[in-house]
RNA sequence: GGCGGC
DNA sequence: GCCGCCAACATA
């Protein structure tokens, strides 16, 4: 992909191997990713086309972390897919069809470069690709896919007919047509119609394991509706492959001092199962939110983090720097002011002298709302931030950092009003037991909003920030008001 | 939390 | 022991 000589990017937008001749277009939807993008590209583009798709794998992780079927995994896949990377058929115009397709072809190359790198990472990164595949397979134009089948050799054999006729029985014993209730004259007759491939039994495990094909001197016979999985596999290993390659070449791009550090945020983004930059994004919520409107706040809308450090706040009357720091910018995302933090905070440390608090605290508060300093505007902390802090029941990720135990009681005593009751304390502690934390963050969020199971806190969507859950719960309740008394939402 | 000063 | 200023970036 990088050519071993090209050790630094310029400044300015080129930045991959010039040559434009070979600019390709994209006669496929479908791709196996057989050759890596050769076009100009800005550092820029390069991180929007990997955190876009990365967002897209994150989902799917979450898909399979919590047990969605098939047909829920490959709707929120699309949904999020039409948001982020969009991949049109061949009937839109060829101008917008290449440049979504590139995005594509980019996106997945940037982050193959981040997770060839271990063992764990490739294998999941290679899952959600192939997952990714799977959905853009099923949701193809059948000609469409036909002819991306054509183009490419899976070394599969057709079956004529005489050889479909010489072990008929043995065939017909594997045929199982996927729809249910079919009567044996129509089992018989789908069956006389099926075409057959055979292949190389190494080249479809999970059919052979799952009993669907017949097996003869080392070929399999695959009827054409399982020809899918000959695909699939294909996809996958032919990715896994490459993969080992590009980590064996990849030390050589250590010196590059720009992209190494990229290609660790988007790896640790992946192990979060952390999908985007929130807070960059939405700023500002609530207007007009004081310093007493917050415990009303923590007790509808937070997540279990910052509910937990409001409440040992509360109890305290004090809260540790990276709980402070934490705390502090999670509010000022939500919409609270300067002046409004600190009159906040000044009521929270109520056993403190005035003087105390204006020499150790006015200015970290101040600094944090850009006021000192070099006067940045800094995010709030995502959950992937919270996740690698040092373990604290104070100001941690409770799904993370409590015991078992901690967790479920802690979990009733804050959530039980809003509906969450014991039968859902199983649930949650598989989640995480797999450590799928904000997997089970979402789970909460959907319990006590009413959402649907694996609606997320909306179209499917997890949660990957604390502003961005407690956002989500104070527009839905807003949503609930006006549906219920229209008139009172006029200000 | 870090760095500095006395 | 007292005080003042600055930062928020990683490394599985």
């Amino acid at each position: 992909m990088f050519r071993a000589d090209r050790k630094q990017f310029d400044d300015e937008p080129t930045l991959l191997e010039v040559d434009n001749k070979t600019l390709v277009n994209y006669p496929y939807r479908l791709s196996f990713y057989d050759k890596p993008p050769l076009f100009d590209v800005t550092l820029e583009e390069f991180e929007i086309c990997a955190l876009d798709r990365l967002r897209i794998l994150a989902e799917i992780e979450a898909s399979a972390a919590r047990n969605r079927s098939w047909e829920e995994t490959k709707a929120v896949t699309d949904t999020q897919c039409r948001k982020y990377m969009h991949l049109d058929s061949n009937t839109i115009a060829a101008s917008t069809r290449d440049a979504q397709r590139r995005r594509d072809h980019l996106g997945h190359f940037v982050l193959r470069l981040a997770f060839c790198r271990t063992e764990e990472l490739r294998k999941r990164f290679v899952k959600a690709e192939t997952t990714l595949f799977k959905v853009r397979y099923d949701t193809d134009k059948s000609e469409e896919r036909r002819r991306f089948l054509n183009s490419r050799d899976f070394n599969w054999v057709e079956v004529d007919h005489t050889e479909k006729l010489q072990y008929r029985d043995q065939l017909y014993a594997s045929f199982h047509p996927p729809i249910k209730g079919m009567s044996d004259q129509e089992r018989r007759n789908a069956f006389e119609k099926e075409k057959y491939y055979k292949v190389r039994w190494t080249r479809v495990p999970d059919l052979v394991d799952k009993r669907r094909v017949f097996l003869k001197r080392g070929w399999a016979y695959v009827p054409a509706m399982e020809q899918s999985s000959i695909v699939y596999q294909a996809f996958e290993t032919h990715l896994m492959k490459d993969l080992e390659m590009t980590a064996k070449f990849l030390p050589k791009m250590d010196e590059d001092t720009r992209i190494v550090p990229l290609l660790d945020k988007l790896s640790q983004g992946f192990l979060a199962g952390v999908s985007n930059e929130w807070s960059t994004l939405t700023e500002g919520t609530t207007e007009g939110l004081s310093a007493d409107m917050i415990d009303d706040i923590a007790r509808k809308h937070y997540p279990m983090c910052m509910r937990n450090m409001h409440t040992n706040l509360r109890r305290d009357h004090h809260l540790k720097h990276f709980g402070r720091l934490t705390y502090g910018l999670f509010l000022k995302v939500l919409g609270l002011s300067l002046d409004e933090a600190i009159v906040f905070w000044r009521k929270s440390f109520d056993r403190i002298t005035d003087d105390k608090f204006n020499k150790e605290y006015r200015y970290n508060i101040r600094h944090s709302y850009g006021q000192e300093g070099k006067r940045a505007n800094y995010p709030a902390k995502s959950c992937s931030q919270i996740l690698q802090g040092e373990p604290s029941s104070e100001h941690g990720c409770p799904y993370r950092h409590f015991t078992m135990e901690n967790l479920q009681t802690t979990l009733l005593t804050m959530y039980s009003s809003q509906g969450l009751q014991s039968h859902h304390l199983p649930e949650i502690a598989d989640l995480v037991k797999k450590q799928s934390y904000h997997v089970a963050c979402t789970r909460v969020f959907e319990i006590t909003h009413s959402m649907k199971k694996g609606d997320g806190i909306g179209e499917g969507e997890s949660v990957t920030h604390p502003n961005q859950y407690a956002a989500r719960s104070m527009e839905l309740e807003k949503e609930k008001k006006k549906a219920e008394d229209p008139d009172a939402m006029v200000m």
